[in-house]
DNA sequence: CCTAAAATGTAACTTTGCTACATGAATTCA
DNA sequence: TGAATTCATGTAGCAAAGTTACATTTTAGG
């Protein structure tokens, strides 16, 4: 769904001489045109009320109140994600608030677009995976390491690796029950891909999380494809492993919830383990 | 400005009878909340019109239209549900919309709290340090390790240490000119903070990113220090190395800025090294 | 220049939200 | 315990806002 602003601006030629006189007054001062009342901008713009009217239900509203909403709408979500792209000449408030504000809005756009049913049934191979691998280079490293630290408690073995030789040597020795997890962004990188192929043709399950389409999404029995777009910066990721580690989150989240009750106990004595290695709260 | 929603319900039990009756329809369906009349919103909660009324003027709106402009605005930037706990019994859905809210909001709050002159003063360290090292065990291991990939960049040796005895002896060796990154959520692992004051008697520049007030906060020169609620689930830490992550490209994109545009060719140099790693886009 | 279609405005009507007031519940103090 | 006072809630009427149907104007094509 388009920004409403942009589609306002891009349909401006095509209006009636009225209309362009509405648009022009909303997008003068879209803020001031969500509190107005459909006389005030009437007024504004020179034209009667319904013609006001008909102008909303063009654009998709049933009425004035109707896109009234829609603009405040578009007002948050357009200013805070429109000038998203840090620039040299930000202040370090500025640039903040646009790092923050791009990965809010990635995992908002993952939230809204992942298949429950699809992570139902990554969570079943996780849960019966006799031993779990988990794979990615540079970045996506991290990523893994960071999946073995929460996968590490469900009682079965897991490891990550960022070694493509381990893991072309690990993938070639596997088979059916285990489970190879492998995350990439771009879905790209050579060696990962054939290394999931590898694995894949001695029958291990082959779960990818990387872009849609990709050779890797294609390498893999399953593969959570996201489509995450990175236009913070070009040279380096950021949004795109926020969004890894959080997907995997959910997959431990549906793991936990797979166990069971019973399974918690477990947990909490992980959880202390930890308590000698820390000093006591206040 | 904290959201409306979350405005709401913590006011809830401050709340009269039928204001409840308005604020529990409400945080139920919020998105309908937004369509409707204030005769339907009325009828609902089975109280009268101008009960709604005195509602909305309660949180600061001049009245229902405002009200439910306001309304529309926190659902886009804000978590679309009050981020509550995972409950054994969630569907997939549930707990996936749940994990991402959690993140999404924890992100929010360190965004709208954030002192951009400290994120200045950290940005300033890290340019003129000689050498970085991150510093995290566990979990924030791989958010050190994270880092030392996105700040290999810049020219400075950096390096990411998640072994204590390692940290310690470079802590001991280290000394003006270097700077020490240590990460940790709860601030209270003995080792870590043990390294920094370590660190620091030698004279090196510590920087931590952890809890307000913790013994490692006390312990560095600088401290991004973090208040971020893990309300998903008590066993395994999922925010806060979220928030460290996004925090760090903060630092990241501090760096680069400061380095200028005559240093983007480097960036570039670095992103076509991995070129030929990669199946090329079709 | 006339005709038909499109665009725009006028006016009546409907819906919506607000205010003033009345009633009812709850709390306090004798 | 009961009267008085305050606070909460509902009722009814009113004002404003938005919508619709229709009339008028404008524009384009023959």
């Amino acid at each position: 769904m388009e920004n409403l602003l942009a589609t306002i601006s891009t349909a401006l030629p095509n209006l009636n001489k009225s209309e362009k006189k509405v648009a022009a007054v909303i997008l003068d001062d879209p803020e001031a045109a969500t509190q107005s009342s459909i006389a005030t901008l009437a007024l504004r713009a020179s034209v009667s009320e319904p013609s006001v009217n008909r102008f909303c239900k063009r654009f998709g509203a049933s009425g004035f109140p109707d896109f009234k909403l829609q603009l405040a709408k578009a007002l948050v979500s357009g200013v805070r994600y429109v000038s998203s792209a840090v620039s040299l000449d930000d202040t370090t408030d500025e640039f903040t608030q646009k790092i923050f504000n791009n990965s809010i809005h990635a995992l908002s756009q993952v939230r809204d677009n992942i298949s429950a049913a699809l992570v139902t049934r990554v969570v079943d191979q996780l849960v019966q995976a006799r031993r779990i691998y988990f794979f990615g280079l540079g970045t996506s490293a991290a990523v893994a390491a960071d999946a073995e630290y929460k996968f590490f408690r469900f009682n079965t073995p897991v490891s990550s690796h960022h070694d493509p030789l381990m893991q072309r040597m690990l993938a070639s020795s596997g088979g059916v029950g285990d489970l190879f997890f492998c995350i990439s962004h771009t879905g790209r990188t050579k060696s990962l891909v054939e290394t999931a192929q590898l694995a894949r043709e001695n029958g291990a399950t082959v779960v990818g999380m990387t872009a849609p389409g990709s050779p890797l999404a294609k390498a893999c029995q399953w593969s959570i494809e996201l489509n995450v777009k990175e236009n913070t910066d070009e040279y380096l990721p950021m949004a795109s492993r926020i969004v890894h580690l959080v997907v995997l989150d959910a997959l431990a989240t549906g793991v936990t919830l797979r166990k069971g009750e019973e399974f918690l106990p477990h947990l909490a004595r992980i959880k202390d383990s930890l308590k000698s290695t820390r000093f006591n709260q206040e």
